[in-house]
DNA sequence: CGCGACGTTGATTTGCCTCAACGATTGTGG
DNA sequence: CCACAATCGTTGAGGCAAATCAACGTCGCG
Protein backbone atom coordinates (compact mmCIF):
# COMPACT_ATOMS: atom_id res chain seq x y z
CA UNK A 1 0.00 0.00 0.00
CA UNK A 2 1.63 3.20 -1.00
CA UNK A 3 1.98 6.17 2.27
CA UNK A 4 -1.02 8.57 0.71
CA UNK A 5 -3.43 5.25 0.77
CA UNK A 6 -2.11 4.97 4.34
CA UNK A 7 -2.59 8.21 5.74
CA UNK A 8 -5.89 8.24 4.31
CA UNK A 9 -7.25 5.19 5.82
CA UNK A 10 -6.21 6.57 9.11
CA UNK A 11 -7.64 9.87 8.60
CA UNK A 12 -10.94 8.45 7.62
CA UNK A 13 -11.20 6.71 11.08
CA UNK A 14 -11.91 10.51 12.28
CA UNK A 15 -13.97 12.29 9.72
CA UNK A 16 -15.14 12.06 6.58
CA UNK A 17 -12.29 13.76 4.69
CA UNK A 18 -12.41 13.65 0.67
CA UNK A 19 -9.61 12.54 -1.46
CA UNK A 20 -9.17 16.22 -2.56
CA UNK A 21 -8.84 17.01 0.94
CA UNK A 22 -6.51 14.00 1.40
CA UNK A 23 -4.52 15.04 -2.11
CA UNK A 24 -4.04 18.74 -0.39
CA UNK A 25 -2.84 17.84 2.87
CA UNK A 26 -0.45 14.70 1.50
CA UNK A 27 1.70 17.72 -0.03
CA UNK A 28 2.90 19.07 2.97
CA UNK A 29 4.50 15.94 4.59
CA UNK A 30 7.88 14.62 3.23
CA UNK A 31 9.17 11.07 3.01
CA UNK A 32 11.89 10.11 4.51
CA UNK A 33 13.42 6.50 5.05
CA UNK A 34 15.60 5.28 7.71
CA UNK A 35 18.28 1.98 8.06
CA UNK A 36 18.07 0.10 11.25
CA UNK A 37 19.63 2.07 14.25
CA UNK A 38 19.68 5.15 12.49
CA UNK A 39 18.65 8.10 14.46
CA UNK A 40 14.88 10.61 13.21
CA UNK A 41 15.92 12.41 16.09
CA UNK A 42 18.62 12.83 18.53
CA UNK A 43 18.64 14.30 21.89
CA UNK A 44 19.67 18.15 22.42
CA UNK A 45 17.99 18.82 19.00
CA UNK A 46 14.24 20.08 18.73
CA UNK A 47 11.55 17.98 17.40
CA UNK A 48 10.73 19.83 14.52
CA UNK A 49 7.89 17.30 13.50
CA UNK A 50 5.36 15.12 13.83
CA UNK A 51 5.69 11.70 12.41
CA UNK A 52 3.43 9.16 10.95
CA UNK A 53 4.92 5.74 10.44
CA UNK A 54 4.17 3.85 7.02
CA UNK A 55 6.97 0.74 7.69
CA UNK A 56 8.78 -0.05 10.32
CA UNK A 57 9.43 0.09 13.99
CA UNK A 58 10.81 2.93 16.48
CA UNK A 59 11.50 3.56 19.85
CA UNK A 60 11.64 6.86 21.74
CA UNK A 61 14.36 6.45 24.57
CA UNK A 62 16.33 8.56 26.86
CA UNK A 63 19.52 8.29 28.94
CA UNK A 64 19.23 8.28 33.04
CA UNK A 65 21.48 9.63 35.29
CA UNK A 66 23.25 6.27 35.55
CA UNK A 67 23.70 6.07 32.02
CA UNK A 68 21.09 3.52 31.25
CA UNK A 69 18.58 3.78 28.03
CA UNK A 70 15.40 4.66 29.37
CA UNK A 71 12.72 3.79 26.77
CA UNK A 72 9.16 5.30 27.08
CA UNK A 73 7.18 4.59 23.48
CA UNK A 74 7.20 1.91 20.68
CA UNK A 75 5.58 2.98 17.42
CA UNK A 76 5.01 0.54 14.42
CA UNK A 77 2.82 1.14 10.92
CA UNK A 78 0.28 3.42 11.09
CA UNK A 79 1.37 4.78 14.71
CA UNK A 80 1.54 8.27 15.22
CA UNK A 81 4.43 9.60 16.63
CA UNK A 82 6.07 12.93 18.46
CA UNK A 83 7.66 14.11 21.72
CA UNK A 84 4.97 16.58 22.67
CA UNK A 85 7.00 18.51 24.70
CA UNK A 86 10.30 19.44 22.33
CA UNK A 87 7.34 19.95 19.77
CA UNK A 88 5.60 22.58 21.00
CA UNK A 89 7.35 23.72 23.01
CA UNK A 90 10.64 24.15 20.70
CA UNK A 91 12.91 23.08 23.23
CA UNK A 92 15.61 20.61 22.99
CA UNK A 93 14.53 17.09 23.66
CA UNK A 94 16.14 14.87 26.14
CA UNK A 95 15.20 11.93 23.88
CA UNK A 96 16.20 10.05 21.01
CA UNK A 97 13.55 8.64 18.83
CA UNK A 98 15.90 5.71 16.44
CA UNK A 99 14.63 2.81 14.04
CA UNK A 100 14.81 -0.37 15.51
CA UNK A 101 14.00 -1.72 11.83
CA UNK A 102 14.30 -0.53 8.37
CA UNK A 103 11.46 2.47 8.41
CA UNK A 104 9.39 4.26 6.29
CA UNK A 105 8.00 7.65 7.89
CA UNK A 106 6.17 11.11 7.01
CA UNK A 107 6.42 13.98 8.51
CA UNK A 108 4.91 17.25 9.19
CA UNK A 109 6.14 20.44 11.03
CA UNK A 110 4.37 21.99 13.35
CA UNK A 111 3.85 25.08 10.99
CA UNK A 112 2.56 23.50 8.05
CA UNK A 113 0.11 21.65 10.28
CA UNK A 114 -1.26 24.13 11.54
CA UNK A 115 -1.88 26.39 8.08
CA UNK A 116 -3.54 22.91 7.02
CA UNK A 117 -5.78 23.45 10.15
CA UNK A 118 -6.45 26.80 8.35
CA UNK A 119 -6.99 25.69 4.84
CA UNK A 120 -8.73 22.22 5.74
CA UNK A 121 -11.38 23.33 8.79
CA UNK A 122 -12.29 19.53 9.11
CA UNK A 123 -8.70 18.89 10.16
CA UNK A 124 -8.79 20.66 13.09
CA UNK A 125 -11.68 18.17 14.53
CA UNK A 126 -9.43 15.19 13.60
CA UNK A 127 -6.47 16.06 15.35
CA UNK A 128 -8.83 17.24 18.31
CA UNK A 129 -9.88 13.44 17.98
CA UNK A 130 -6.59 12.13 17.70
CA UNK A 131 -5.20 14.11 20.67
CA UNK A 132 -7.53 13.12 22.91
CA UNK A 133 -7.28 9.45 21.94
CA UNK A 134 -3.12 9.82 22.59
CA UNK A 135 -4.60 10.91 25.79
CA UNK A 136 -6.62 8.36 26.50
CA UNK A 137 -3.91 5.90 26.06
CA UNK A 138 -1.40 7.40 28.07
CA UNK A 139 -3.32 7.55 30.66
CA UNK A 140 -3.73 4.01 30.52
CA UNK A 141 -0.44 3.54 30.79
CA UNK A 142 0.04 5.40 33.63
CA UNK A 143 -2.49 3.39 35.39
CA UNK A 144 -0.68 0.25 33.96
CA UNK A 145 2.29 0.90 35.39
CA UNK A 146 1.38 2.16 38.49
CA UNK A 147 -1.36 -0.57 39.31
CA UNK A 148 1.10 -3.91 38.31
CA UNK A 149 4.13 -5.50 39.42
CA UNK A 150 6.77 -6.63 37.02
CA UNK A 151 5.49 -9.70 36.46
CA UNK A 152 2.63 -9.03 35.54
CA UNK A 153 3.54 -5.86 33.56
CA UNK A 154 5.35 -7.92 31.75
CA UNK A 155 2.18 -10.64 31.30
CA UNK A 156 -0.26 -7.74 30.11
CA UNK A 157 2.38 -6.32 28.01
CA UNK A 158 3.14 -9.63 26.29
CA UNK A 159 -0.45 -10.76 25.74
CA UNK A 160 -1.15 -7.11 24.53
CA UNK A 161 1.32 -6.57 21.96
CA UNK A 162 2.84 -9.78 21.08
CA UNK A 163 4.14 -7.90 18.02
CA UNK A 164 6.79 -6.24 19.65
CA UNK A 165 7.57 -9.52 21.48
CA UNK A 166 8.85 -10.96 18.15
CA UNK A 167 9.70 -7.66 16.95
CA UNK A 168 12.00 -6.14 19.52
CA UNK A 169 14.60 -7.60 21.82
CA UNK A 170 14.52 -9.17 24.93
CA UNK A 171 16.03 -6.49 26.92
CA UNK A 172 14.43 -3.23 24.85
CA UNK A 173 11.18 -4.67 26.33
CA UNK A 174 12.50 -4.71 30.04
CA UNK A 175 13.64 -1.08 29.53
CA UNK A 176 10.43 -0.23 28.43
CA UNK A 177 8.63 -1.82 31.60
CA UNK A 178 11.04 -0.64 34.04
CA UNK A 179 13.07 -3.80 34.50
CA UNK A 180 16.49 -5.19 34.24
CA UNK A 181 17.04 -7.66 31.51
CA UNK A 182 18.23 -10.33 34.08
CA UNK A 183 15.28 -9.67 36.28
CA UNK A 184 13.05 -9.81 33.53
CA UNK A 185 15.10 -13.54 32.33
CA UNK A 186 14.28 -14.36 35.91
CA UNK A 187 10.22 -14.22 35.36
CA UNK A 188 10.09 -15.89 32.31
CA UNK A 189 12.40 -18.42 33.68
CA UNK A 190 10.16 -19.22 37.03
CA UNK A 191 6.57 -20.17 36.26
CA UNK A 192 6.91 -20.69 32.48
CA UNK A 193 2.77 -21.01 32.90
CA UNK B 1 -14.55 36.64 40.76
CA UNK B 2 -17.96 34.74 39.01
CA UNK B 3 -17.44 31.38 37.55
CA UNK B 4 -17.91 32.81 34.25
CA UNK B 5 -15.25 35.22 34.49
CA UNK B 6 -13.38 32.45 35.30
CA UNK B 7 -13.78 30.36 33.03
CA UNK B 8 -13.47 33.09 30.42
CA UNK B 9 -10.01 34.11 31.80
CA UNK B 10 -9.20 30.41 30.79
CA UNK B 11 -10.36 30.35 27.59
CA UNK B 12 -8.81 33.56 26.65
CA UNK B 13 -4.89 31.75 26.74
CA UNK B 14 -6.27 30.03 24.06
CA UNK B 15 -7.55 32.30 21.55
CA UNK B 16 -9.41 35.78 21.19
CA UNK B 17 -12.82 34.93 21.84
CA UNK B 18 -15.73 37.75 21.96
CA UNK B 19 -17.78 38.08 25.05
CA UNK B 20 -20.50 37.17 23.30
CA UNK B 21 -19.06 33.66 22.29
CA UNK B 22 -17.93 32.93 25.88
CA UNK B 23 -22.20 33.48 27.16
CA UNK B 24 -23.32 31.44 24.60
CA UNK B 25 -20.62 28.39 25.39
CA UNK B 26 -21.15 29.29 29.18
CA UNK B 27 -24.79 28.54 29.09
CA UNK B 28 -23.85 24.72 28.00
CA UNK B 29 -22.05 24.75 31.54
CA UNK B 30 -23.50 23.66 34.97
CA UNK B 31 -22.55 24.66 38.31
CA UNK B 32 -21.94 21.95 40.48
CA UNK B 33 -21.17 22.24 44.43
CA UNK B 34 -19.58 19.80 46.86
CA UNK B 35 -19.05 19.34 50.21
CA UNK B 36 -15.35 18.17 51.57
CA UNK B 37 -15.34 14.49 51.02
CA UNK B 38 -18.29 14.78 48.56
CA UNK B 39 -18.06 12.53 45.61
CA UNK B 40 -18.07 13.92 42.53
CA UNK B 41 -18.00 10.73 40.63
CA UNK B 42 -18.04 7.33 42.38
CA UNK B 43 -15.92 3.94 40.56
CA UNK B 44 -18.50 1.81 38.25
CA UNK B 45 -20.34 4.79 37.02
CA UNK B 46 -19.68 6.73 33.50
CA UNK B 47 -17.57 10.29 33.83
CA UNK B 48 -20.01 11.83 31.56
CA UNK B 49 -18.85 15.56 31.81
CA UNK B 50 -15.49 17.65 31.58
CA UNK B 51 -14.65 19.58 34.56
CA UNK B 52 -13.83 23.00 35.23
CA UNK B 53 -12.52 23.81 39.24
CA UNK B 54 -13.67 27.23 40.03
CA UNK B 55 -13.39 26.90 43.83
CA UNK B 56 -11.90 24.48 46.23
CA UNK B 57 -9.12 21.14 45.65
CA UNK B 58 -10.04 17.39 44.06
CA UNK B 59 -8.31 14.15 43.72
CA UNK B 60 -9.19 11.26 41.36
CA UNK B 61 -7.90 7.71 43.24
CA UNK B 62 -9.16 3.98 42.72
CA UNK B 63 -8.53 0.75 44.49
CA UNK B 64 -5.87 -1.48 43.79
CA UNK B 65 -5.76 -4.82 43.99
CA UNK B 66 -4.55 -5.11 47.88
CA UNK B 67 -7.14 -2.62 48.52
CA UNK B 68 -5.36 0.79 48.82
CA UNK B 69 -6.28 3.89 47.68
CA UNK B 70 -3.94 5.14 44.53
CA UNK B 71 -4.03 8.59 43.71
CA UNK B 72 -3.70 9.28 40.50
CA UNK B 73 -4.52 13.57 40.30
CA UNK B 74 -4.99 16.85 41.74
CA UNK B 75 -6.88 19.34 41.01
CA UNK B 76 -7.43 22.96 42.09
CA UNK B 77 -8.66 26.09 41.30
CA UNK B 78 -8.37 26.91 37.21
CA UNK B 79 -7.84 23.46 36.40
CA UNK B 80 -9.57 21.64 33.81
CA UNK B 81 -10.27 17.35 35.00
CA UNK B 82 -12.38 13.99 33.16
CA UNK B 83 -11.28 11.09 33.51
CA UNK B 84 -10.66 10.48 29.68
CA UNK B 85 -11.16 7.10 29.07
CA UNK B 86 -14.71 6.78 30.75
CA UNK B 87 -15.60 10.12 29.54
CA UNK B 88 -14.63 9.38 25.99
CA UNK B 89 -15.31 5.35 25.49
CA UNK B 90 -18.48 5.96 28.14
CA UNK B 91 -17.64 3.08 29.91
CA UNK B 92 -17.67 3.13 33.51
CA UNK B 93 -14.70 4.58 35.72
CA UNK B 94 -12.39 2.70 38.04
CA UNK B 95 -11.67 5.96 39.39
CA UNK B 96 -13.40 8.32 41.97
CA UNK B 97 -13.18 11.88 41.91
CA UNK B 98 -13.66 13.38 45.43
CA UNK B 99 -13.72 17.17 46.57
CA UNK B 100 -11.47 17.57 49.58
CA UNK B 101 -12.04 20.89 50.67
CA UNK B 102 -15.53 23.04 49.71
CA UNK B 103 -15.65 22.65 46.09
CA UNK B 104 -17.57 24.15 43.41
CA UNK B 105 -17.10 23.44 39.07
CA UNK B 106 -18.07 23.90 35.92
CA UNK B 107 -19.42 20.69 34.11
CA UNK B 108 -20.27 20.19 30.66
CA UNK B 109 -21.35 16.95 28.73
CA UNK B 110 -19.51 15.70 25.78
CA UNK B 111 -22.78 16.26 23.48
CA UNK B 112 -22.77 19.92 24.73
CA UNK B 113 -19.17 20.38 24.30
CA UNK B 114 -19.30 18.52 20.54
CA UNK B 115 -22.26 21.50 19.85
CA UNK B 116 -20.68 24.26 21.26
CA UNK B 117 -17.77 23.37 18.53
CA UNK B 118 -20.23 23.11 15.63
CA UNK B 119 -21.85 26.15 17.16
CA UNK B 120 -18.29 28.15 17.49
CA UNK B 121 -15.62 26.68 15.38
CA UNK B 122 -12.95 28.63 16.81
CA UNK B 123 -13.45 26.32 20.19
CA UNK B 124 -12.75 23.48 18.33
CA UNK B 125 -9.25 24.58 18.13
CA UNK B 126 -9.39 26.12 21.78
CA UNK B 127 -9.83 22.15 22.68
CA UNK B 128 -7.32 20.98 20.37
CA UNK B 129 -5.04 23.11 22.12
CA UNK B 130 -5.73 22.46 26.25
CA UNK B 131 -5.87 18.54 24.83
CA UNK B 132 -2.25 18.93 23.66
CA UNK B 133 -1.05 20.89 26.88
CA UNK B 134 -2.60 18.29 29.10
CA UNK B 135 -1.01 15.95 27.04
CA UNK B 136 2.18 17.51 27.39
CA UNK B 137 1.98 17.84 31.24
CA UNK B 138 1.04 14.33 31.26
CA UNK B 139 3.94 13.15 29.34
CA UNK B 140 6.45 14.97 31.40
CA UNK B 141 4.33 13.82 34.41
CA UNK B 142 5.60 10.28 33.80
CA UNK B 143 9.06 10.70 33.12
CA UNK B 144 8.99 12.09 36.46
CA UNK B 145 8.06 9.46 37.99
CA UNK B 146 10.16 6.73 35.88
CA UNK B 147 13.50 8.70 36.56
CA UNK B 148 13.22 9.71 40.25
CA UNK B 149 13.33 7.90 43.64
CA UNK B 150 10.65 8.32 45.94
CA UNK B 151 13.22 11.23 48.42
CA UNK B 152 13.79 13.35 44.98
CA UNK B 153 9.82 12.73 44.05
CA UNK B 154 9.10 14.18 47.16
CA UNK B 155 11.67 16.88 46.86
CA UNK B 156 10.34 18.19 43.52
CA UNK B 157 6.82 17.80 43.92
CA UNK B 158 6.97 19.53 47.34
CA UNK B 159 9.09 22.50 45.32
CA UNK B 160 6.84 22.18 42.62
CA UNK B 161 3.54 22.36 44.37
CA UNK B 162 3.72 23.91 47.37
CA UNK B 163 0.40 24.88 47.57
CA UNK B 164 -0.43 20.59 47.76
CA UNK B 165 1.82 20.56 50.75
CA UNK B 166 -0.35 22.85 52.62
CA UNK B 167 -3.87 22.24 51.82
CA UNK B 168 -3.52 18.24 51.08
CA UNK B 169 -2.83 15.31 53.78
CA UNK B 170 0.36 14.16 53.84
CA UNK B 171 -0.69 10.46 53.29
CA UNK B 172 -2.50 11.69 50.09
CA UNK B 173 0.77 13.16 48.96
CA UNK B 174 2.45 9.69 49.99
CA UNK B 175 0.00 8.04 47.66
CA UNK B 176 0.32 10.33 45.01
CA UNK B 177 3.97 9.59 44.67
CA UNK B 178 4.05 6.10 45.13
CA UNK B 179 5.19 5.83 48.57
CA UNK B 180 4.03 4.55 51.50
CA UNK B 181 3.11 7.39 54.43
CA UNK B 182 5.71 5.21 57.09
CA UNK B 183 7.96 5.83 54.04
CA UNK B 184 7.45 9.63 53.46
CA UNK B 185 7.52 10.33 57.35
CA UNK B 186 11.10 8.55 57.19
CA UNK B 187 12.32 10.58 54.65
CA UNK B 188 11.86 13.66 55.99
CA UNK B 189 12.74 13.53 59.33
CA UNK B 190 16.39 12.46 57.94
CA UNK B 191 18.58 15.13 56.42
CA UNK B 192 15.61 18.26 56.94
CA UNK B 193 17.61 19.84 54.44
C1' DC C 1 -14.24 14.29 76.83
C1' DG C 2 -13.40 10.52 73.91
C1' DC C 3 -12.84 8.79 69.48
C1' DG C 4 -11.11 8.65 65.02
C1' DA C 5 -7.92 10.50 61.77
C1' DC C 6 -3.21 11.41 61.06
C1' DG C 7 1.73 11.14 61.66
C1' DT C 8 5.84 8.85 63.54
C1' DT C 9 9.16 5.20 64.77
C1' DG C 10 11.38 0.78 64.62
C1' DA C 11 11.83 -4.33 63.39
C1' DT C 12 11.39 -7.35 59.78
C1' DT C 13 10.65 -8.77 55.08
C1' DT C 14 10.78 -8.60 50.12
C1' DG C 15 11.04 -7.43 45.30
C1' DC C 16 14.17 -5.97 42.48
C1' DC C 17 18.88 -4.25 41.40
C1' DT C 18 23.90 -4.78 40.93
C1' DC C 19 27.73 -7.20 39.64
C1' DA C 20 30.07 -10.95 37.60
C1' DA C 21 30.53 -14.86 34.83
C1' DC C 22 29.19 -17.60 31.18
C1' DG C 23 26.50 -19.84 26.97
C1' DA C 24 24.17 -19.02 22.55
C1' DT C 25 23.51 -16.63 18.44
C1' DT C 26 24.55 -13.34 14.94
C1' DG C 27 27.18 -11.05 11.71
C1' DT C 28 31.32 -9.49 9.68
C1' DG C 29 36.00 -9.25 7.82
C1' DG C 30 39.82 -12.04 6.33
C1' DC D 1 33.32 -20.24 4.52
C1' DC D 2 35.32 -20.05 8.70
C1' DA D 3 37.02 -17.42 13.02
C1' DC D 4 36.31 -14.24 16.06
C1' DA D 5 33.94 -10.44 18.22
C1' DA D 6 29.92 -8.34 19.47
C1' DT D 7 25.30 -8.77 20.89
C1' DC D 8 21.94 -10.91 23.55
C1' DG D 9 20.04 -13.88 27.05
C1' DT D 10 20.72 -16.58 31.32
C1' DT D 11 22.11 -17.78 36.07
C1' DG D 12 23.46 -16.94 40.79
C1' DA D 13 25.31 -14.39 44.93
C1' DG D 14 24.92 -10.44 47.62
C1' DG D 15 22.87 -5.96 48.73
C1' DC D 16 19.59 -2.16 49.13
C1' DA D 17 15.44 0.71 48.85
C1' DA D 18 11.11 0.60 50.13
C1' DA D 19 7.04 -2.17 51.77
C1' DT D 20 4.81 -4.40 55.58
C1' DC D 21 3.44 -4.87 60.19
C1' DA D 22 2.76 -3.25 64.73
C1' DA D 23 2.71 0.02 68.33
C1' DC D 24 2.25 4.49 70.00
C1' DG D 25 1.71 9.82 70.35
C1' DT D 26 -1.06 13.81 69.12
C1' DC D 27 -4.34 16.64 67.50
C1' DG D 28 -8.96 18.26 66.23
C1' DC D 29 -13.73 17.57 66.03
C1' DG D 30 -18.37 15.87 67.20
Amino acid sequence: MKAKEQLALYLKRYADISTLEIDDFYKQFEERKFKKSEYILEAGKTCKHQYFVTNGLIRVFYIDNKGNEKITQFAIEHWWLTHWSSYKEEIPSKSYIQALEDTTILQISNSELEKSFSNIPKLERVFRKITENWLIAIQKHSEFYLSLDSKNRYQQFSSAFPDFIQRVPQYMIASYLEITPEHLSAIKSKHVS
